[in-house]
DNA sequence: AACTTCATGTAACGAGTTACATGATTAT
DNA sequence: ATAATCATGTAACTCGTTACATGAAGTT
């Protein structure tokens, strides 16, 4: 899905500004399933307007840039329901972190205890930042979105919690594993 | 992660060439996590090979292209163990079906069940994939990710499943919302 | 003092995908 | 016949990220 796509549904949530829309993606409710960076999005909405499925109005700030809020026009929520008819993708999900466990056995212990730990700490960090959310007004979904997501980060940590030890006895020797591959040894 | 790291991961677990590696992440161990296109791996391998981070052996064949068979230098094991041991980027999860699915009180019922059933689908097939595979050689761990996976695609079927109904009930009117969002109706 | 938040915008750069080029073999 | 599998490789293109430019206000 491109980023115009991707702002559109922003502002079909509400009128915002760019950098509105950008803490919806660090922050907010599409945080856990999509991205897109200020170079991204402020062209994005440039183009969107040229192309009249927008509108901007400026309101001018002292000491800052002018905030410019943005809405849909028809024809951009119009562009939008087509989006939203169109075949979806199927999901993307890349795991450094599944790949490097494929590899435990090249690992000392010690590192493999490491990357469990950070990966569960980022989980329950998401988590709880999902659990932290308030809806979204006129967005009933948004609710069970917020569940889904919460069902599936505790899944992820109960696995990993459970087979805990399991894991950890993947990894190699200390000192044994640092240049050469375990199954090259010995 | 680099395809030029991804590739160095792919003959830890053997030597291989280009397209077998593309097998991998097509649907092998990698390809539930990961991904890489011809496009990346070649001149990656041809990178790497020239690096000396690997070799290459050409095994002639009769009506085809040489095999080139690429193997690990004991440099691309010490370069590969390094990435192993660097800070592993977050995982990404990038999902179309959720960010359509916060829209859904803007989509007729039926789109809502379309959406929904052929999510369920991509799952269960996914979800049959990794129960299909083998263990890969010389990769206790491999058993361990798989189990991962299929617990993961499995709490997800279960939790669209459970939830079909108050899903399919955010779905607006056939032909209500079409080109209006629902919320501005009335 | 130093950092974060608010606020917009551009340009260079990176990294990978898509499509093309080529072509025998095997399965449907 | 038609499509899939095997097999490698390149070039154009897409798309987005990173970093820079600018700068005030508020927070630690």
């Amino acid at each position: 899905m491109h980023v115009r796509t991707l702002c559109l549904g922003a502002l079909a949530l509400g009128d915002a500004s760019g950098y509105e829309i950008k803490k919806l993606f660090e922050d907010g409710v599409f945080s856990h399933f999509s991205e897109a960076s200020f170079g991204s999005i402020y062209p994005a909405l440039t183009k969107l307007t040229d192309d009249g499925l927008l509108t901007c109005q400026a309101h001018s700030q002292e000491g800052r840039p002018d905030k410019k809020v943005y809405s849909l026009t028809d024809l951009g929520r119009a562009a939008f329901q087509e989006a939203l008819s169109q075949p979806i993708q199927a999901d993307k999900y890349r795991s450094d972190f599944l790949f490097c466990l494929i590899f435990a056995n090249q690992m000392p212990t010690l590192r493999v205890s490491e990357i469990l730990d950070n990966k569960l700490k980022e989980l329950k960090e998401e988590h709880n930042r999902i659990e932290a959310e308030g809806i979204v007004p006129n967005t009933p979904s948004s609710d069970l979105v917020k569940e889904f997501g919460a069902h599936v980060t505790l899944s992820m940590i109960e696995f990993l919690e459970e087979n805990r030890l399991r894991i950890e006895a993947l990894g190699c020797e200390t000192g044994a594993c640092l240049s050469t591959p375990c199954e090259a040894v010995g």
